[in-house]
DNA sequence: CTACAAATGCTCATAATATGAGCAGTTCTA
DNA sequence: TAGAACTGCTCATATTATGAGCATTTGTAG
């Protein structure tokens, strides 16, 4: 608030003509801001300079491609990925397990966040196949109708001998997976590998979910209610945190 | 590039921060950049307050929401609206008729800008039916081939008696218009009207086409070649103004 | 639970910096 | 061709940003 008179009005500046979009002449907006034909002139050299803003013509200017490059760096996820973290990793040493945060993004899970114990494969930004895995479970039993016929019109290759690869066995899977309120993976992606996830509700306007997986002998169906709950309890404060 | 030294500063940590995408703490790139910590707090904090930047979390921030909506106001066509708008006036006026810009949008046409004379429905913004206007099947004309297969896969209303209905003939009619360089439409859209059009090619990745239209008498296929060189001649301009 | 480290929020004197008026040159329009 | 609007420049003034330093909060690690 207090200081950088020059940043506010160049920032203020840069709001009203994109948004104007270069229906008024430059002038126009500055003057109608209060400012000095002078400042404002510099401001919007300035922003021209930077590619903030684009000369359209004689005393029109507009939003330019510089806005648009910056703004396609702005990840959606961010704000998320950076509120989930702690409290995953809290979870995860906790359990001395592997806490991750998934998204479904073009048909398979993206995984957000990994922390805790660090085996395996996966990695951030990692993109898994969505059915042998608790997120990808989760997050495809919350897909509508179509999207579900889309998604298993492709075959479903097993990756253990326990994986579900017929797509009637996967709708009831899914089924009880949105019944139960959390999904299990018992060892579908890796023979050493059990997971238990939990969604988290159209946040940001996508759905996301967090699981929580190890050793099969212990991310086994009988201790999954237990370790849900938890799960749970991390979703609650995690969406608590992003207000 | 002198004064505004906050300006200048706030914009340049603005893409700094941006770039980076919450990788490194702000501070490290206040400090990169040269700046005192409590400048770049300023500043940061600036910016956050105008949802420029977004905070992530302890030291990190990236870029804000705002800035999406700042980017979706960015019209593409914008440079090329205001640099062809002169000229098309110029034109329209010599020739004592109506000059247009179009592109083609989710299988319209799209005017983005009418000068001269006033008459007939169509408007800037207008959307209209590409296959029976001179710009749009001078676009259709450059279409991809499978592109082309999908337009005409929905029917081709008639809007008069000489409106091309039939996939075959339109077929027939753009490969004429590509060989011959120009469209012609005689009385296609409404019986009052004749109009010829050139391309205007690739400019920022799309595919514009400027026309001249007014009554079939003048707009009439034995006058096509005259009208079309001096639509070329406005083109070139054109481009040559966008450098 | 405790302690540590880093981020945040604040004040304040200094001088560096933005300001805006006014003029000259340019570019577009009528 | 004439006129108007945009553009680019200089310069003295004082408004304004600066950055150091300290107090507070917040998150992390042991």
């Amino acid at each position: 608030m207090s200081g950088a008179q020059s940043a506010t009005r160049a920032l203020a500046l840069l709001e009203a003509v994109t948004l104007d979009g270069g229906r008024s002449s430059a002038n126009e907006i500055v003057v109608g801001m209060g400012l000095a034909p002078a400042t404002g002139r510099r401001l919007i050299a300035l922003l021209v300079e930077r590619g903030l803003l684009m000369r359209i013509s004689r005393g029109r200017y507009a939003g330019g491609d510089r806005l648009r490059q910056l703004a396609s760096r702005v990840s959606p996820h961010a704000r998320l990925i950076e509120a989930a973290r702690p409290l995953l990793r809290r979870l995860a040493q906790a359990e001395r397990a592997t806490a991750y945060l998934g998204v479904f993004e073009g048909e398979m899970v993206t995984y957000l966040v990994k922390e805790g114990v660090q085996a395996g494969f996966t990695r951030e930004q990692n993109q898994l196949e969505a059915y042998c895995t608790g997120i990808g479970k989760m997050l495809l039993a919350h897909l509508t109708e179509t999207r579900l016929d889309a998604y298993l019109a492709a075959p479903l290759v097993p990756l253990t001998e326990r994986t579900i690869t017929d797509p009637v066995a996967m709708r009831a899977e899914l089924d009880a997976t949105r019944a139960r309120g959390y999904a299990i993976d018992n060892r579908e992606m890796a023979d050493d590998l059990g997971c238990v996830a939990v969604p988290l509700h159209k946040l940001r306007g996508s759905d996301y979910a967090v699981s929580l997986s190890g050793p099969p002998t212990r991310f086994h169906p009988e201790n999954a209610p237990e370790i849900a709950a938890k799960l749970q309890q991390a979703a609650r404060q995690i969406s608590q945190r992003l207000g």
